[in-house]
RNA sequence: CGGGGUGUAGCGCAGCUUGGUAGCGCAUCUGGUUUGGGACCAGAGGGUCGGGGGUUCGAAUCCCUCCACCCCGACCA
């Protein structure tokens, strides 16, 4: 390509709009604009990208045993309703009707429409397994689109779907995707980490999320320096503390607290850690039914836990209101003992705890000494809390570290939750029915892409691993106006072509200092410069993006050389972790 | 959906308080001089001041109302 002829803008200045980097850099180098609210044109460089990080997905699906092809976006309301999730889905799903007022949505995610043509098409098990994908934009009217590609209405998504005879071939597809998606990542250049995530909207009962990390990321996850354990923060548990302490029950009291509600006040109030108190909160969930979490003062409740132990959809703190209807007190002074007519929801700690401290459900009052089973008891006992910075590993026990991640990809175990609402059965060797046992795996590819600048760049602009980089070298003519010059430049820019290194000559009539600061904020990851010095000398000079390192070489050497350094920088990416 | 903020040329902004018919830098176009890290000189083009309504002799500016966009808050690729 010729820089003089392509569509190809940059920014001098970064567009206030953008807030993080990859996002700035993206608009800058002329890759995406907005078009509306969390939705992007790709110009051709932003292709270019997509594309090279879509043929690594490609490739690996095809070692995979995944075939690809495609599914429409408009997907009709029927099959959602049969699947159940047209009322489920809420708001994020985009509606639409059409002249004749039939309904329909657009797709977020495929499962029903993938699930119906199979079942159609799949009766034996002879037939299975398969494992399916297509690649195409996904729809979600996300609450709050933000940070550019990184969370947009419209995205280009690769979604998986497999279809297994029983739990055993699940396993088996399930561990192929995940290492697919790991050979994926890496190929991309990118410092990530699978960790175990919640199965979300999507159901299921298993799934791992693979997360670039990134200080910039939305997720955060939990992870163990010492052995392998890494999970999503909605998802990690941790170590359970031990009996701290040997002491023996004492009698209950009764304590006048003034106006002491918090957790923190309470505790300086009596003077004790807040772990030796009992937190008390109200919820309400969607289906309007209140219910009390039992958690350690120091703790925080980890909703999604929650949610998916009630097995509602939606959990939020009870107003004041209620709560006083409700047991009778303020905020502040709730406790464990007397409450009736509430599930009581109580997390393991608090059964460990001695001669704790509680609300007494009385105004300006608590109660010392509270133990359980011997004071109160709970409808539930079940893991609660969210996990935190320096928790004891489930696994080994080590200190746990919290770090921030972006989701680019993640595995379900979807099971039979899709097969037995839509009915994809298929027969076995002995002519009986069985439904499919079905997986689905997605990686964003606009998120792959910002993900990447998000770990790759510096005050200057993007970084590419080379892998994905628009193109692998980009060729500057100091002066097009010089024809010794432009000669040499147009020379080694076709021996390059034939000798298939991806190129792009910058013939623009701009100063050497345009040329390099445009190639620089695009983030080729060579840059071959042609000038005066390549008349007098015979020399030219090549400077990688990501060390900074400049060599000189003679003309002869250019392709040798190039090629070199482009299988060294190929075998850089592999060896990321 | 709440809270906060912004809309003036392709991009970044000033002007608005105190109404008088729009300006700066970059980019673009023409000519010239330059040419290894975002050149210089001279000239030029480009805006229904987010939309609509109102007040006024007169509105970018004051009032009303819509709209769009961005940022912060219990969600997903």
């Amino acid at each position: 390509m010729r820089l003089s002829k392509s569509f190809f803008t940059t920014l001098r200045e970064t567009p206030t709009d953008a807030e993080v980097v990859s996002h700035q850099l993206l608009v800058r180098g002329g890759f995406i604009r907005r078009v509306a609210t969390g939705t992007y044109s790709y110009l051709p460089l932003g292709w270019r990208v997509m594309t090279k990080i879509m043929q690594i997905v490609k490739d690996e699906m095809a070692k995979s045993d995944a075939e690809e092809l495609m599914l429409p976006i408009l997907h009709p309301a029927e099959l959602w309703q049969e699947s159940g999730r047209w009322n489920v889905y809420g708001k994020e799903l985009m509606r639409m009707k059409d002249r004749f007022d039939r309904e329909y949505c657009l797709a977020p995610t495929a499962e029903e429409v993938i699930t119906d043509l199979v079942r159609k098409e799949v009766n034996s098990y002879k037939q299975l397994p398969l494992n399916l994908y297509q690649i195409q934009n996904k729809y979600r009217d996300e609450r709050r689109p933000r940070f550019g590609l990184m969370r947009s209405r419209e995205f280009l998504m690769k979604d998986g779907y497999s279809f297994d005879c029983d739990e055993a071939g699940l396993e088996v597809t399930y561990q192929k995707m995940y290492q697919a998606y790991c050979n994926i990542f890496s190929r991309c250049g990118m410092n990530y980490r699978p960790v175990e995530a919640d199965n979300g909207a999507i159901g299921g009962s298993k799934s791992h999320e693979f997360m670039a990390l990134a200080t910039s990321g939305e997720a955060e996850v939990v992870y163990c320096q010492k052995c392998d354990y890494a999970a999503n923060v909605e998802q990690a548990i941790s170590m359970r503390t031990e009996n701290e302490s040997s002491d023996t029950w004492l009698a209950l009291k009764k304590v006048n607290t003034e106006n002491n509600k918090t957790i923190d006040e309470v505790a300086r109030f009596l003077q004790i850690k807040p772990s030796k108190l009992i937190k008390s909160l109200i919820y309400k969930t969607n289906t309007d039914e209140f219910i009390a979490v039992l958690l350690r003062g120091d703790r925080e409740v980890n909703e999604v836990k929650l949610i998916n132990i009630i097995g509602c959809l939606e959990v939020s703190l009870a107003e004041e209101q209620d709560i006083v209807k409700l047991i009778g007190t303020n905020i502040g002074f709730i406790g464990p003992l007397g409450m009736k007519n509430i599930k009581v929801y109580c997390d393991f700690e608090i059964v460990e705890m001695k001669n704790a401290v509680a609300g007494a459900n009385e105004f300006q009052t608590h109660l010392i000494n509270v133990n359980y089973g011997r004071d109160f008891s709970a409808d539930y006992i079940c893991d609660l809390r969210l996990v935190g910075e320096g928790d004891s590993c489930p696994n080994c026990g080590e200190p746990l570290t919290i770090a921030r991640g972006i989701e680019v990809g993640q595995v379900f175990k979807l099971g039979t939750k899709y097969s037995e609402s839509l009915n994809a059965n298929y027969l076995d060797d002995k002519g009986v029915s069985h439904p499919m046992l079905m997986g689905c795996y997605g990686i964003g590819i606009g998120r792959t892409m910002a993900a990447t600048i998000e770990q790759n760049s510096d005050e200057k602009g993007i970084i590419w691993p080379i892998t994905i980089a628009p193109y692998q070298i980009i060729i500057v003519p100091v002066n097009i106006k010089d024809t010794e010059i432009m000669n040499h430049a147009e020379n080694i820019y076709s021996k390059l072509n034939i000798a298939g290194v991806e190129a792009v000559l910058d013939d623009r009539d701009e100063r050497a200092g345009v040329k390099f600061a445009d190639a620089d904020l695009i983030g080729y990851p060579l840059r071959l410069t042609v000038g005066k010095k390549t008349l007098t000398d015979g020399t030219v000079d090549l400077k990688i993006r990501n060390t900074g390192e400049e060599i000189v070489l003679a003309l002869d050497d250019i392709v040798s050389i190039i090629d070199k350094k482009i299988a060294e920088l190929l075998r850089g990416s592999d060896c990321l972790e």
